[in-house]
DNA sequence: TCGCAGGTAGAAC
DNA sequence: GTTCTACCTGCG
C-alpha cells in the first residue's frame, strides 16, 4: 500500500530525531512495533520512487493504519509550501537541494520522546539511541523481534543503579546487577528519568500538554527534572508536533551565528528566540533543515 | 591515559 | 538577569 506524499525515508529515518531511535532497517525497509489505541502493531515501511510503500499486522483498519503513519512521518506537511519558503530567502535558499523530502518523524509515544530528549542532553546520537534500545529490551513488551517502549507507570519502579539493585534484591554479586537504568548507559540522567517519569506519573497529565498553547506548554516542561530549553523544545516538536518550537543548541547557535550575524557569538537563548519569530510555524522544519544542511554541504566541518 | 564533546542544575556573580 | 562549573560516557 502506498501513500502518494513525497518523502526520503531513509533521510528521515536516520536524521536523529529524539522522538525515538530509528526503526529497524533490512537494506530499503524499517520496520517497528508501534501501539494503536494500545493495540500492538508492527508496521513495515521502504521507499517506492518518492512515496511510501507500507504493510502492517495487527488489530486495526487500513484507514487507521494510513493515519498512524501519516501522523509518524508527517505526511500532511506540504513540503512544497515549505521549499517555496526556504527559496524567497537568501540564507536558506540552499537548503532543499541537500535535504530533499526530509521530513519530521514524530513519536508514536509521546513518553518514550520525553525520556529519549532527556537522554539526548550532553550526548551523541549514537548513545542516546543505544540507552534507548536498552531500555525497551529490558523492560518493553516483546512481539516478535521487536519491543514497545515501558509505560510510565512501571518506568518509576526500575532500579536506578546497580548500587540500588543490589541492595533491593541481596543479589550475591554487585558486578552481575544489570537491571537497572545506569546499565542503559544513561549516566547521570537516570535518576532525571525517573523524577520525570514520576512528575507525568503523579501530577502532570501528558494529554493536557497537547492542549496547551506553545508557550504555555513550553514553560510546563521546563519544570521536568532533566529538561532545559533545548530538551523541552525538542520534546514539543518531536513528541506533541509543535512545529513552532525551535530546538537551538551548539550547533544551531554556530549555524544562524554563520547565516544570520556575521559569524558573531550569541548566546543560545537568543538563537531560539531569533528563529521563533524569524520562522515561525515554520521553525520546527528549519532548525531540521539547518542542521542536516550543515552536516551535508561541509559546511559543519567549517564551523568547527 | 587523557582530553574532548554535549545541555542541565545549581550556585555564584 | 547572565555566567560558571560539575555531571557520565564513549570516542579518538
Amino acid at each position: 500500500m502506498i501513500i502518494e506524499s513525497p518523502i526520503n525515508l531513509e533521510l528521515t529515518q536516520l536524521s536523529g530525531q529524539t522522538s525515538q531511535p530509528p526503526w529497524k532497517q533490512l537494506d530499503n525497509s524499517f520496520s517497528e512495533v508501534v501501539l494503536v489505541d494500545d493495540k500492538p502493531v508492527i508496521f513495515n515501511v521502504e521507499q517506492s520512487d518518492n512515496y511510501l510503500n507500507f504493510s502492517f499486522k495487527g488489530d486495526i483498519s487500513k484507514k487507521e493504519a494510513i493515519s498512524k503513519l501519516k501522523y509518524i512521518y508527517d505526511l500532511d506537511f506540504d513540503l512544497n509550501k515549505f521549499y517555496k519558503y526556504l527559496s524567497n530567502h537568501d540564507e536558506l535558499k540552499e537548503m532543499s537541494e541537500f535535504c530533499s523530502n526530509l521530513r519530521l518523524f514524530l513519536a508514536p509515544n509521546p513518553f518514550e520522546c520525553i525520556i529519549s530528549s532527556i537522554c539526548s542532553a550532553n550526548n551523541s546520537i549514537k548513545r542516546w539511541t543505544k540507552s534507548i534500545n536498552d531500555i525497551k529490551s529490558k523492560w518493553g513488551n516483546k512481539y516478535g523481534e521487536f519491543y514497545t517502549f515501558p509505560d510510565i507507570q512501571s518506568f518509576n519502579t526500575f532500579f536506578l543503579d546497580e548500587n540500588e539493585e543490589f541492595e533491593s534484591t541481596g543479589a550475591s554479586d554487585i558486578s552481575s546487577c544489570k537491571n537497572n537504568l545506569k546499565a542503559c548507559g544513561v549516566g547521570y540522567r537516570a535518576p532525571y528519568m525517573r523524577k520525570a517519569s514520576d512528575l507525568f506519573t503523579l501530577e502532570m497529565d501528558l494529554s493536557e500538554i497537547s492542549k496547551m498553547k506553545y508557550d504555555e506548554a513550553f514553560e510546563t516542561m521546563l519544570n521536568v527534572p532533566g529538561v532545559g530549553p533545548k530538551v523541552a523544545d525538542c520534546i514539543l516538536l518531536y513528541g506533541f508536533n509543535f512545529k513552532e518550537a525551535f530546538p537551538s543548541d551548539v550547533w544551531i547557535k554556530r549555524i544562524v551565528s554563520y547565516l544570520y550575524f556575521d559569524g558573531k557569538d550569541i548566546s543560545v537563548s537568543k538563537v531560539r528566540e531569533f528563529g521563533m519569530d524569524e520562522f515561525g510555524s515554520f521553525a520546527g522544519y528549519v532548525q531540521l533543515y539547518l542542521f542536516h544542511y550543515a552536516r551535508m554541504s561541509g559546511l559543519m566541518s567549517k564551523l568547527k
